[in-house]
DNA sequence: TAGATTGTTAATCGATTAACAATC
DNA sequence: TAGATTGTTAATCGATTAACAATC
């Protein structure tokens, strides 16, 4: 199957946000037994437009059958592909509080392939004690740990105040990815990826839109 | 201050979130004694055009002095006041799990004005026990809570599979804002408002550019 | 074949940016 | 006054939607 016709330069993040979506709804309707959907079904699913799941859909290839829509199964694949997926990816964790926490034992992320081998924290209190099989490490001796093993991604749950020094160190490390949940602007060198996650955004969307 | 000319109808979620963000900055900058600021070097902090700064602005007004720029506490507040941060907001929170609990526990959420009253559970084991000083009530006496205590907005953090009965079981609490993070759709009459967070989107993201 | 639905092109819509007169 | 910077209009860019030929 042809991925990538050569014009990935032109899919957005905007795409790339709906096939993660499609992605979840094509697992739901697989467990449900459904074999066969149309992208008219698919949009309503995602509440969106039918040419909205076409086009996403086209910049990688042609997953349908004129006449008949998609296989479920077949497609959930190719997304599965496209999104890189199919694949084993590690993460190493900053910051062992309670968002930490949730992301640590979320299932979601393991489902997806997403493993966290490294959990660091400035804590003395928590380092040396275990999440699953990983052992808390002082984040002084994090630079250490992913020479010995590298991550592809690093996850930020720290204080603001650490994000900007936590980032760089992450990014001597070798991460080509960084997530980051810590509320305030951090800056990645060309070549790695950076995506922000910020909590207190929708719910000051929410606000606004109540107090109008 | 006239806030809002009238033109809100053309104010777009984009500008929303991003005002959200020049709050972050100017709460940072007046932290550090900063007293004015230009569109440029605010817009040189959020990583993004000055011309889109002062045009977020321009729908609510005009805060700021020809040839000088803002003064960094008045736009603040100004902005403050357009996100109904000047207010207090109550919550109740669907789902005591790991995200539940960070998601309780973010100060960052307080300190905005945002304040859980209600933690709603179905797991006996968690039912009783107290998170500062909200008991966890198991979800069938969700409805009675709420009509003695309403809260503005119900959080969803719930496993997807319950989260379309919460949010019905919710908007009949009458909330007039939800916030869902179980990675699922879920729908809302007209009149209340919906934000949904998935965790999984912005590390699928990664997982796709770290593909190529 | 007739009906259904894709894949894609062209039209539309809306968001961002450039430019500059207004004005401190 | 001269320099700086806003607020706003017009131009540009990019994302979404409509439309339809291709085709199962």
């Amino acid at each position: 199957m042809a991925i990538l016709d050569g014009n990935l330069e032109k899919v957005s993040e905007f795409t790339i946000r709906r096939l993660s979506n499609y992605f979840r709804i094509l697992s739901e309707l697989e467990k449900r037994g459904v074999v066969t959907v149309s992208s008219a079904s698919l949009a309503e699913l995602g509440a969106i437009t039918s040419a909205q799941v076409r086009k996403d859909l086209s910049y990688f290839g042609s997953f349908g059958t004129r006449g008949l829509g998609y296989k479920v199964v077949e497609l959930k694949e190719a997304i599965v592909a496209i999104l890189g997926l199919d694949r084993r990816w590690t993460l190493a964790l900053f910051g062992a509080g309670f968002l930490g926490h949730a992301l640590f034992f979320h299932d979601g992320f393991r489902e997806d392939g997403f493993h966290f081998i490294h959990v660091f924290d400035v804590d003395d209190a928590k380092v040396g004690t275990k999440w699953r099989d990983v052992a808390i490490t002082h984040q002084r001796h994090a630079a250490e740990s992913l020479r010995r093993e590298p991550v592809d991604i690093g996850v930020i749950a720290t204080p603001p105040s650490a994000a900007r020094d936590v980032v760089d160190l992450v990014v001597r490390g070798g991460v080509k990815g960084v997530l980051n949940f810590a509320p305030t602007q951090v800056q990645v060198p060309e070549g790695v990826w950076l995506r922000n996650v910020n909590l207190a955004v929708a719910l000051e969307s929410l606000s606004f839109y109540l107090s109008q």
